[in-house]
RNA sequence: GGCCGAGUAGUUCAGUCGGUUAGAAUGCCGGCCUGUCACGCCGGAGGUCGAGGGUUCAAGUCCCUUCUCGGUCGCCA
């Protein structure tokens, strides 16, 4: 037999039997039975398959494989006198005739199990990637990304998109992430960067007079790894819409996304267009963030008005709000309540107070005794007979920021209160366009300067007349959030130079910034834009909803780790001198 | 950068109040086993207890320093 393989290790089945075949793969395992009896286990990218030796000499041949080899088998398959249900091809095997090792494994210990690479240490699965993804339930994820970015660029081009790709390398920009710079041999002292999204580039393609724009984009940005979020790299369904606003995208995307989270997820239900919206504000005082996850029926209670009537409590007296978190039907002990509110506090950087109500309607544990006398006000917050009510108090961002802690981990521990099989989308809409600095105590923008003031120039004529507050003045800017994960920021873009330059004075900034800043973008639409809004959901990140894994790592085909490092790869690495040389670049000091 | 957790056999882990020769499972090596499929049974090898210092008659265990990994906050327009 010429050819490489007459089958997969997924493909034979009892219609196969009394067929000559030859199968290629890594040998898996070896069972023997006996001295002349032995099971092998063959496994290919599409599944496994048992060989049965059964002479004396085939059983020593197996035998001298080491496993992780791979072997070329060529037989005839046969009825396996005892089937296995559990397998694809568990109803046949193959009576080998000829066994040939095709790549030897040269070690018999590996580094892990490869059925079992998910428990070993992280850093050795990373150093090792090639073992691990052998693992066909560590593949399985990487065949899941594949599939739902084909699924998604399928989609897009049945929307009239065009996947056009831009530039890796390209300029600094002078505001966002850290930047990856690339030192530019040609022009010593200067440097490229690599885009932490393509953002001008697609604004400039709507410049131009593409309609729509979208691209499986890779972005990179030098800041610190989260679960959620990869060092380094990541990908983004990146698109862009020209002669459009925020109705358009949020059709498109109610669209696109449902049929795929349907189809691809570990939960087959998906919110239906059109997902709820809800406004930032009304985000953050019923969630206690801006990213809910609202599969979670609690919400956050203002109780600040009724803290202040108590005694004896200063936390209550001296904060400017004080919010609570009525939890029905928690039967949790004590010792449990004092370790879920240290494990609001690890996230939430303050710890949450609590009280109980119990089946009497009597306040009890925590800080009970400062609210006695209260119970018909807390009864109408929420915090009926049997609920335990987590309490947050201090400055309005900190106390949203502990009660909203407290609602994603009280959904998550009690019981009834989380109907998680099922993927929940909404747009937070509605983002205010300025904020003041928390470090500089002056206006500055709130999100990103590009995106469009609801109300144009008018608004902010208005705002600089002293006519509004621009602490008031909310701008085009969208998130999409499912499941408590933010997918993606978007906007309708800010097209108008006049409204650019205006938004930018708000801040004491001025035509010769944006022209410094964006000088692209804002020659660019000097020249006749037009309106044009997008989004770019993270692709990384849905496909972790997707396969319902907590580590970004894990949908990631060569990850790296915590601290931006390519294990296997030894990235970064040391570089020759004459490298450096070449780029003007001088290494004062080697750690 | 802050805080929390972890680091013991190839791997995953246990190791009590500081006290005899540091254990288990799995993997590896050898033997047995003719229908296994996480095969089973018997035997064996395998350890700088992350590193350095200290306290002590005695440290895997207590203290200090440090390194590595993970989580989280800062950060991520």
């Amino acid at each position: 037999m010429t050819q490489m393989r007459t089958h997969t290790c997924g493909q034979l089945r009892l219609d196969d039997a009394g067929r000559k075949v030859k199968i290629v793969g890594w040998m898996e395992n070896v069972r023997e039975v006996g001295a002349a009896l032995a099971f092998v286990v063959i496994r290919d990218f599409y599944g496994v398959t048992q060989v049965v030796a059964e002479t004396e000499e085939m059983v020593r041949t197996f035998r001298s494989i080491t496993k992780e080899s791979t072997v070329a088998v060529e037989g005839t398959v046969r009825e396996r006198d005892s089937k296995n249900p559990k397998l694809p091809t568990g109803d046949i095997e193959i009576v080998p005739e000829r066994v040939e090792v095709l790549g030897r494994c040269h070690y018999n210990e590996l580094p892990f199990e490869i059925n079992r690479s998910r428990e070993a240490d992280e850093a050795l699965r990373l150093k090792y990637r090639y073992l691990d993804l052998r693992n066909p339930a560590v593949k399985q994820n990487i065949i899941l990304r594949c599939n739902v970015i084909a699924a998604l660029r399928k989609a897009m081009l049945e929307h009239d998109f065009l996947d056009i790709t831009t530039p890796i390398l390209t300029a600094s920009s002078p505001e966002g992430a850290r930047d990856y710079l690339v030192p530019a041999r040609k022009h010593p002292g200067k440097f490229y960067a690599l885009p932490q999204a393509p953002q001008q580039f697609k604004q400039l393609l709507m410049t131009s007079g593409f309609d729509r724009y979208f691209q499986i984009a890779p972005c990179f940005r030098d800041e610190d790894a989260r679960g959620d979020r990869s060092p380094g790299e990541f990908y983004q369904l990146d698109m862009e819409m020209a002669f459009a606003d925020q109705e358009d995208v949020f059709a498109i995307i109610e669209d696109v996304l449902p049929p795929i989270f349907a189809k691809y997820g570990t939960y087959d239900v998906a919110s239906q267009a059109p997902f709820r919206r809800i406004p930032f504000n009304e985000a953050m005082e019923t969630y206690g963030t801006d990213k809910p996850d609202l599969r979670i029926d609690l919400t956050v209670k203002d109780m600040t008005a009724l803290a202040k009537t108590t005694e004896g409590f200063a936390p209550f007296e001296q904060a400017a709000v004080v919010k609570i978190v009525p939890c029905t039907g928690s039967e949790l002990t004590r010792k449990q309540i004092d370790k879920l509110c240290d494990d609001v506090a690890v996230q939430a950087g303050r710890k949450p107070y609590w009280v109980r109500m119990d089946e009497n309607g009597v306040l009890v544990g925590g800080v009970a005794k400062f609210l006695t006398g209260h119970e018909s006000e807390l009864k109408e917050l929420g915090l009926v007979p049997g609920s335990l009510g987590l309490i947050a108090a201090g400055a309005r961002d900190e106390a949203l920021k502990t009660a909203g802690v407290a609602v994603k981990m009280l959904g998550g521990l009690v019981p009834g209160h989380m109907d998680e099989r099922q993927y929940a989308f909404c747009w937070i809409v509605d983002f205010p366009m300025f904020e003041i600095g928390e470090e500089s105590g002056q206006l500055e923008f709130c999100h990103n300067p590009f995106s469009m003031p609801n109300g144009g120039l008018a608004v902010l004529e208005k705002a600089e007349r002293g006519e509004i507050d621009p602490l008031d003045i909310y701008a085009y800017q969208y998130d999409l959030v499912c499941n408590g994960v933010e997918l993606s920021s978007g906007a309708v873009r800010n097209h108008d130079p006049d409204i650019m330059v205006k938004a930018f004075e708000m801040v004491g900034l001025g035509e010769a910034d944006v022209k410094a800043k964006f000088p692209a973008m804002y020659n660019a639409f000097c020249y006749g834009a037009p309106p044009h809004a997008g989004i770019a959901p993270g692709v990384d990140r849905m496909v972790m909803l997707l396969a319902g894994e907590p580590s970004i790592r894990e949908i990631i085909p060569f990850p790296m780790n915590k601290n931006a490092q390519d294990l296997m790869m030894d990235a970064p690495g040391t570089v020759e001198q004459k490298q450096l040389d070449e780029l003007h670049i001088a290494v004062v000091e080697t750690p």
